[in-house]
DNA sequence: AGCTTTTCGTAATGTACGATACAGGAAGAA
DNA sequence: TTCTTCCTGTATCGTACATTACGAAAAGCT
């Protein structure tokens, strides 16, 4: 079982390496560094071959430039920039630092708490939310829930109604006809009363995929509702029904899954469909506001 | 000179052909799926043995996901892999193009679309809340919510109580006497009965202060109770009378403000109880499960 | 020019890797 | 139970690949 290995506290990035030692190169080696540099990373992790042909140079070339740049052997050099990416994948701001041959070092994890890690942790599920969701997928679930005409319904299991009823609430500022499907189980058949088939329904399914959601989910879907699933990686079998589907990671270094990127994603969808109404929904917003400070509440 | 091929018209990311493939796919193959959505795409470009260990899986496991995905080859996954990085790591950079001419000193965002942003706003209102968060207040905090001698009350504002009541839920897997306060305000002096002076109290307040909450955690404060309070940056007025405080950015690029950093924290909080607790925790839970099963519920 | 040194590609080699065939075994049906 | 079907890992194979050896060509030096 190999440990992710450590390469040592703090090493290099290979475009800094290459950059050291550029001048101590022959012509074709140099030409092989512009290369890498100008697609940096991607050609690096191509084959030999492919990476010499695009160097119009032969693979030997190319491995005695890996070699003179330091690296062991050219998997160790892929290695090594998969690497990278990776950690450049996960923090934005360090995005680019490694081919400016900056001297900012890479954020280093190693030492620091397991609360800095958690939060961490959680940054990258919303990062990679974001980075695997389909823009015309979002753009799809906005315009469902912008549309007035037809009612809204949402749908949470038994952790995930927290998010539901914060995306109802939300939505209710924004919107006609929004409704929480909510109580217990037992009493959802007569909600289904209230739903017809030019519907829209948000269904929150996380990890212990519940029956009972399942189930109404999918007697929705039979009935010709559109079906919008919110859902962890894993998925829920509703999958198979939904119109549209939004996945986000769930895992942290905890004993229970996260939801934090669940509701992150609600939020954005929220702002999606502030963006969208422009003053229309503004201008609803400011009659609620009217309205409730004249009722005195809160 | 080979061209790059192309292929075909706008073909869907990798992460999205997993998706719709996934509900017709075996066990090991949706593990296979998660890990590789779980760090995308960086598993996707190492060896398939390498990729195989990491999803504790045999070579042929990847090989048949990989083609039941929808690629011909292994090679021609890791090649769409590529591509998609390309594009991802090219379009912030759009404009960057001289990379190393260029003297544009910080790369910045102006480039990313709008959902990306927001992304990257919310993690980092994630990475400053942990950032900023006292290790002791948090342990203290910690320490108040496994002390199961005393009641537990939990009290969010219209939007927190949602996440009020996240905490709620979780806590009432993981300790005796929680107790959320909710329903109607007016019923809240009816709660106030059944809670005694050595209690503690979890407020969540964020902006738009509402005065019931506020006014109900005052009188909490004056009646002996201790007060935990998690709100935003700017700190309501409960601040002066409680005796923890969480506070965390809310603020994004929306019409409204994120309660992102404040489920965080709430999630941290769990997870930290749950450390505390260890196996006793443990043994709660596996009660429950068998309790739930039980009695056939969900 | 002739000799030496450096540079670089061709060709040959060994191996790590992707691919495949197959069988043990679990899950479900009859 | 027994039979069937579907999963999934082990063992094997063939090949594409990185790597090495070598020699031709170029560059540098006297």
């Amino acid at each position: 079982m190999p440990l992710p290995q450590d390469d040592g506290p703090m090493r290099p990035t290979v475009a800094k390496m290459v950059h050291q030692t550029l001048d101590e190169m022959t012509p074709t080696e140099r030409r092989i560094a512009h290369i890498l540099l100008a697609s940096y990373p991607m050609v690096g992790l191509e084959t030999v071959a492919a990476f010499a042909e695009r160097a119009r140079t032969s693979g030997p070339s190319i491995l005695r430039f890996i070699t003179k740049v330091g690296f062991k052997s050219y998997a160790a050099f892929q290695r090594a920039l998969r690497e990278e990416l990776k950690e450049r994948l996960e923090s934005p701001l360090a995005r680019y630092d490694g081919v400016m041959a900056s001297d900012t070092p890479l954020p280093d994890d190693s030492g620091r708490d397991t609360l800095a890690r958690f939060g961490d942790a959680l940054a990258a599920n919303i990062r990679r939310a974001f980075d695997t969701l389909s823009r015309d997928e979002y753009e799809a679930v906005i315009a469902l829930l912008t549309d007035s005409k037809h009612a809204l319904h949402i749908l949470g299991g038994r952790f995930s109604r927290t998010t539901a009823s914060y995306l109802h609430m939300y939505l209710r500022e924004l919107r006609p006809i929004v409704h929480l499907i909510d109580g217990p189980t037992s009493t959802w058949p007569d909600q289904r009363l209230d739903v017809s088939k030019h519907d829209t329904l948000i269904v929150y399914d996380f990890r212990r995929y519940q029956p009972d959601v399942i189930r109404f989910a999918e007697q929705m879907a039979r009935q010709g509702v559109t079906l919008v699933l919110i859902t962890d990686i894993w998925n829920s079998q509703i999958t198979a029904h939904a119109h549209h589907v939004l996945s986000v990671p769930v895992e942290v270094p905890s004993a229970f899954d996260s939801g934090v990127a669940g509701l992150a994603m609600t939020e954005a969808l929220v702002a999606g469909v502030v963006d969208r109404l422009g003053s229309r929904g503004k201008r609803r917003i400011e009659r609620l506001e009217k309205l409730r400070t004249a009722s005195g509440e809160e």
